[in-house]
Parts: C-alpha cells; structure tokens; sequence
DNA sequence: AACAATAGTGTACATTCGTTCACCAATATA
DNA sequence: TATATTGGTGAACGAATGTACACTATTGTT
C-alpha cells in the first residue's frame, strides 16, 4: 500500500472514531483528540498529522455530510419522477437515509446549533445548499408561476428546516417503532400544509394583512 | 437576611453565572462546574450545595426557560386581541424577547439539539407546551372547523419549529442589523404560508395524493 | 444560653486533557 | 543504492477538572 493511501486510511480512522464517540452518545464538542486518537489506534500525537484539532476535523465531517446530503437530492430525483405521494416520498426516503447515516445525522443535529460557529455556519451553507437545490427542483416540477424565485428560496429553506428539526426526534425513536411512523405522518402533514400554502401564494400581493 | 434568601442568592448565582458562560460563546455541555463556581464567587465545593452536578443545574435553566416562554405568550395574548398582522406582531415580539434574554435563548438553541437527552427532552417538553397552548388560541381565535384538534396541534408544532430554528440566527446577528430585519420578513414569510395552508387543509380529506 | 444544622471554605488527589519534543521506521526520491 | 521525507511512536509537561474530606462561621432551634 502506497504511503498516500495509508495516511488516507487512517485520517478515515480518526474521523470515523469521532463519529463512533458521537453515536455513543457524546457531544461532539465535548471528544477529546485523546479518545479519538485512541479509538482509532493510533497515538494522540499522531492526530496533528491530520488535523490541527478536532474543530478541522468537525470541518471535515461537514464536508462528507454535505456529499452525503448530494447523495439524498440525487436518489430524491430518480425515485420521484412520477411525482406522486411527493411529501410521503420524501420523508420516508430521508428517513431512511437517516437510519443509514446515524452518527452523520447526530453530528449535524449537534451542531446545527450547538457547535463552534465555524461549525454551525458550515453545516448552515450545506442546508442552505439544499435549500436552494429543492428551490429549483420545485420550480421544474410543479407549475408555481405566482411565486417569484426568492419566495421559492424561502418556502424550501421552510420545508428544509421542518425536515432537520426532527432528525433528532427521528434519531430518539427506535427503528421500526410506532412513534416514529407517528413521527413520519406528522411531518408528512406539516409538508403537506406547506405546499397547500405554497400553492395559494402570490408573491406580488401586497401580502395579507389579517394573519 | 435570612440563611434561606441567602441559599437562593447563591443559587441564582450559579445559575446567572453559567447563562454568562454561555452568553460568552462556551458551549453549555462544555461549561465546567469550577469555572462556574468561579464566576458566581464562590468555592467549587458550595456548588455541591445546589446542584448534584452541572446538568442538574441545567434542568433549572430549563425550568426558568419554561417560565419565559410562558410570559412570552402571556404578552401575545394581551398584545394581539385585533388579530392583524398576526404573523408580523408575533414574530416581532419573539425576536423582542431574544434580544433581551439573550442567554436563555442561546442556552435553548444549544441544548434542544446538542444536549444530553435529559435536557433535550427537558427543552422538547416545554416547546410542545408551548405548541399547544398556541393550538387552542388559534383555535379560539380563527374559525378554522375544517381542521381537527391533532392536527392543529401539528401546526402549531410546525410554527414553533419554524420560529425556534431561526433563533440561534437571529442571535448570530447584530441587533438592529440589515441581516436581522431581512430574517424577521423571512419568518414572517414562512408562517403566513403555514397560515395559508392551514386555512386550506381539510383534515376529514383523504388526503391529497399528489403532493 | 447552649446546641444543632448548614452554607461556604481550603486542601488534596487522581484523571484527563492539549501540546512539546526527540526519535524511529518505512516509503519515496534521486 | 544512498538520501530525504514523513506518518507514527513514546515520554513528559503544565493545566484543568470532578470529587472527597475535614473544617469554620453563621443562622436557626431548643
């Protein structure tokens, strides 16, 4: 094995140990770059070959969520051509994705609002890219012409929060169980609500003044 | 002063110290019993006193966090009997109360995702209080009778989501800020769609297939 | 006035932490 | 093949943390 390779290996290690301690329950802020070290079997010094501290490492796990997040879009995409049961669809497969990415979805849950702010404001660009991503999908998709192209970036940055904010519920229930089909339905109706609403707006009103 | 009022002012002390803490960027599950000892004027041990240990301490942020929020609502209720401008009056008066009780807020925003589950659910627990009690003001408020009460409570979950998830946003930004005036027209955005949706949703359909 | 209860003090100790430094062994380069 | 580069090692440090224990001084009780 080339010695590349190598370093590459084990810099997967260390991110991997961090989000192993992360699934085990500990906040990420919280690892130490001793634990990290030695989950992944390797001294603690050796860790500064690869980072020069666990908030670059945090970076780095922000970047593979946000492939990961591409991922989603992507098979979101192909599996909804037909565009039927859009809002079941949806939840369902981020659900899914969810139960496959556990300590990923963790560490974002964590540090969406509770990390570093370099943490907090680059996990903030991955959704927001998200956002901005659905924004145009929708526009392809449905016909909305009423609604003007930052309205549309509004709407998905509600849907996206809607969504992230019950990862953690998600994360909270065991698979399979009655509260997290529970969990599922709620969320579906809170799409479908927004979409309902998304289709009745206008942006050129002058916004209505009674609620 | 007697030695109860005297307990209760160092109590306060801890705690007022810790929302420091975290006022001055530390992470709430970071925050050292020592440095808040330290920073209330008092000896590490006396913190033993008050609090089994920091997470304790936390729960009574939570409960202070509970009492807030019921002010907050107390305060809607009172300011908002004409029901115009619904959206924009409500958003308004909860970035008003962000602004001045700073601290309590970053604490909510940190610990409702990032916290240990006790805290988590402490925090999950009052913001599902606080839903509910905004589903029976809606529901006495606007005649929405197309609409059963689980799935007012689903809305109104879904306002709170949405309004929770842009506080630490508005906390990140200055006060009276270009940014911040441009987060509050966004919230505002984003709940008049719920509103809109709401006014649409028929809880009795099948509901709609095709999104 | 004597006694009991207790909020807060001060010392001490074992852990754990991030970081330093010199060193080694395997790989890449010439 | 000789040399340079570099990923990983191991010992060592100063600092910070949670907690135990004995103590003091003040307040409440009898």
């Amino acid at each position: 094995m080339t010695r590349d390779e190598k370093k590459q290996q084990t810099r997967k290690s260390l991110m991997d140990s961090a989000l192993l301690l992360v699934g085990e329950g500990e906040n990420f802020s919280n690892i130490s770059l001793r634990e990290v070290a030695k989950n992944a079997g390797v001294v603690p010094t050796a860790f500064y070959r690869h980072f020069k501290d666990m908030e670059e490492l945090g970076l780095n796990l922000v970047d593979e969520l946000g492939m990961m997040l591409r991922k989603l879009m992507r098979s979101a995409r192909q599996s909804q051509l037909p565009a039927v049961e859009l809002a079941r669809n949806s939840v369902e497969l981020y659900v899914r994705y969810v139960a496959d990415h556990r300590t990923l979805f963790l560490f974002m849950s964590q540090c969406r609002t509770g990390g570093t702010p370099a943490l907090r404001s680059g996990i903030r660009n991955e959704l927001g890219f998200f956002a901005t991503e659905l924004a145009t999908d929708i526009r392809q998709a449905s016909s909305l012409p009423r609604i003007d192209t930052q309205d549309l970036e509004i709407i998905s940055q509600l849907i996206i929060t809607a969504v992230a904010d019950t990862t953690i519920d998600i994360l909270d229930q065991p698979e399979n169980s009655l509260q997290l089909q529970e969990l599922i339905e709620k969320t579906i109706k809170q799409l479908r609500v927004i979409f309902l609403g998304a289709t009745l707006w206008e942006s050129a009103r002058k916004s209505s003044k009674t609620n």
